[in-house]
DNA sequence: GCAAACCTTGTAGCCACGCCAAGGTCAAGC
DNA sequence: GCTTGACCTTGGCGTGGCTACAAGGTTTGC
């Protein structure tokens, strides 16, 4: 199984799994003569499941951490939940965030009263304002991860 | 002014200044007999303006436009209005994937029949399977722009 | 014999910064 | 005058998770 089958297999991009490979979530496959990379069976199932882990916009670090835990089955199963669970907490502070800025978005909307003048506009007065949105921006930015 | 006094008065620091600088935001300063930058009271204004819209969590190129319309109004403020109304489209579409992740993981939480078996984990199970989680995979991730 | 499609490594770009190094400038204190 | 420390300058590298090249080697089909 080359590098394009395996793509194919799990759709992640070829490009995509030699990065997995450098950031050491698969390990190094084995060599054919000509240096080519010949894949098993067993990673098409790991791909996917960094693939599923990924879809769920866990951090690569994150999946690491599941894998290990695949590889050298732990005694039980807690830091699975550990990961999962800390990672649900990321989702819903981010979410938390989200919904802030919403309704400080709808909030700016509304303040465009005179829609001809761009220079009255409410909108451009707000964001002039020298304490206008603090909060969110210093709870955590961007992606589910900090940034 | 120098740029020390800039980043204290606007909150945003020295380093970020810079970078704004280099990225276009901020117009290269006047500099003095030793090459330092001098900055007028205005600036302060300006830095605001862009900190409230990263507060907002817009991207540079959004806060662009923004203050582009500063520079030169427009006729009408409705450039103004589509950046805010489609950042604001970006937030809901975000918030979206955000709370069908939410659903997703708590699930994946209830899976967890066996605790003492990691081997028998229904989270592990759940996250090997071919087709599980596609749907998010294929939506925007991470942070509000595509990544 | 040759083109097309694959493979390899290495490198650079994206975003919005943060950090650091090497060197220049300036004010205060001795 | 000299030193110390705080400021400034430019430039370059690192972050995460890819993506997209470039330059070269290999294989396959006609």
């Amino acid at each position: 199984m080359q590098i394009k089958d395996l793509a194919q297999a799990s759709g992640v991009p070829a490009d995509t799994i030699r990065h997995y490979e450098r950031a050491g979530l698969l390990r190094p496959p084995a060599r054919g003569g000509n240096n080519y990379r010949r894949y098993a069976d067993g990673d098409v199932q790991r791909l996917r499941f960094i693939r599923n882990c990924r879809a769920l916009d866990m951090s690569l670090e994150e999946v690491r951490t599941l894998l290990d835990c695949l590889d050298h089955p732990p005694p039980d199963c807690s830091p699975v939940t550990a990961v999962i669970s800390g990672h649900l907490e990321h989702v819903r502070h981010r979410l938390q965030t989200l919904q802030q800025l919403e309704r400080q978005l709808v909030a700016l909307q509304q303040a465009c009263t005179q829609p001809g003048r761009p220079d009255l506009c409410g909108m451009v007065l707000a964001l002039s304002s020298p304490d206008a949105h603090d909060p969110p921006a210093t709870a955590a930015h961007g992606a589910v991860h900090g940034r």
